[in-house]
DNA sequence: CATTTACATACCGACGTTTGGTATTTATAT
DNA sequence: ATATAAATACCAAACGTCGGTATGTAAATG
């Protein structure tokens, strides 16, 4: 392939390539060839002039794939007409409703079967979006005395990682009604620690992700 | 090496090395040829023919870990004397208490850096561990009355993934601290769900385990 | 025009796995 | 009790693929 004027689109090229065959055959099954063969020509080399390791595509597919997501949990954490409690309410809805959820979960990714892309989603969730973007939003809830807990960091670590990681109908092939069931057990869990937020219009989203999810696979 | 009249103590020094090495270099660093090198001139061949795959070795080492684990909850789940919240409880606490558990946490295998061993071990507990034995004991506590809730099964799994894998120092490198207050936090969960089963004795062992950790690392 | 950048090509060592064979044990038949 | 057949345990070597690198080349830049 020719030498390309916006090295960009080779890189993005390279990321799309990659992404759809990350979630196809998962990280570990899927090989450099592979992401080569699917792109129109594109050489080994190139490949390695954008990226220095097969890990570091993995990393660039993962914060592709985050980078939207935190963008909405940034813009929420500085809204200004909310209290902390109704943030993080708006944090789960939000991210629910997404249009982009409806693609990602339309191509049905395996994702339990690739340890690797999920373990770094959950590091990148635990490390990126709860200190910077969902503790800020417990502090505050804590100062407007919305929310009350003595330990806001690993709050927000449990409610996270139950929430976007136990509750992922791609991680654990959940059916429709396992979703139902969990959301209910994660909605009681949250009420026992003084957080109702959860609503039907949500949980009636997750169940419709869900159904989206077993009709693509 | 001459032939075993015995073979199962081949494949149990093959799974002994195998488990040492994932343990200290993790899976996915560790290769065929280090196994065989920390196998007094056994060859690559016998390992074939003992194991399909490299796979397969890591879950046979699974099962063994799993296995004593789960010995000790099939004993709680029968026995005659408890109610399920007791049941519960006595999980929780003995499992902690375990001395194994010592020698675990002092290997310090840097589980979070072992994305394919840790998921295996998540998956042997949400599909055993939770179906034959922790939820056997919610349905009894349901039965006896000393647990409310309409979702036995998620509740089961919720509880476990929460305590086993979040509230575990190796798997997220949680100082004592941490560990602390990540206690302190599903104490608060579980009591919003009318489990209030945790004490200090388990909360003391549980930093007791971190401090081991850390130490040897 | 000189240099940098974007790629292509050829290649490397290490890896997981397969194969073909040998020695030892176990089961069967005499 | 012994001979023989079959199954098992193991070895040595080689295969194909993998992630990664070294080197070459042509296009873009300034």
């Amino acid at each position: 392939m020719a030498r390309n004027k916006y090295p960009e689109k080779t890189v993005n090229m390279i990321l799309d390539a990659a992404f759809k065959l990350f979630m196809e055959k998962g990280y570990e099954r899927t090989s450099i060839q592979d992401i080569i063969d699917n792109l129109g020509g594109l050489s080994k080399g190139a490949i390695y002039h954008h990226f220095k390791s097969k890990e570091d595509i993995l990393i660039a597919v993962i914060n592709q794939m985050t980078a939207e997501s935190n963008q909405l949990l940034a813009e929420v954490r500085d809204r200004q007409n909310l209290n902390g409690r109704e943030k993080l309410r708006a944090i789960f809805k939000e991210s629910l409703f997404r249009p982009v959820q409806d693609d990602i979960f339309s191509v049905a990714p395996n994702l339990g079967d690739s340890p690797q892309l999920l373990f770094g989603i959950i590091k990148d969730t635990l490390y990126e979006a709860v200190p910077h973007y969902v503790l800020p939003i417990i502090r505050q809830g804590i100062a407007d005395g919305s929310i009350v807990t003595d330990y806001p960091s690993e709050l927000a670590q449990l409610i996270i990682l139950a929430a976007n990681v136990w509750m992922n109908p791609m991680i654990f092939d959940d059916s429709p009604e396992e979703s139902h069931n969990k959301f209910m057990v994660f909605g009681q869990m949250m009420k026992g620690m003084g957080l109702d937020i959860l609503d039907k219009e949500m949980l009636e989203r997750l169940e419709n992700l869900a159904q989206i999810y077993h009709d693509n696979k």
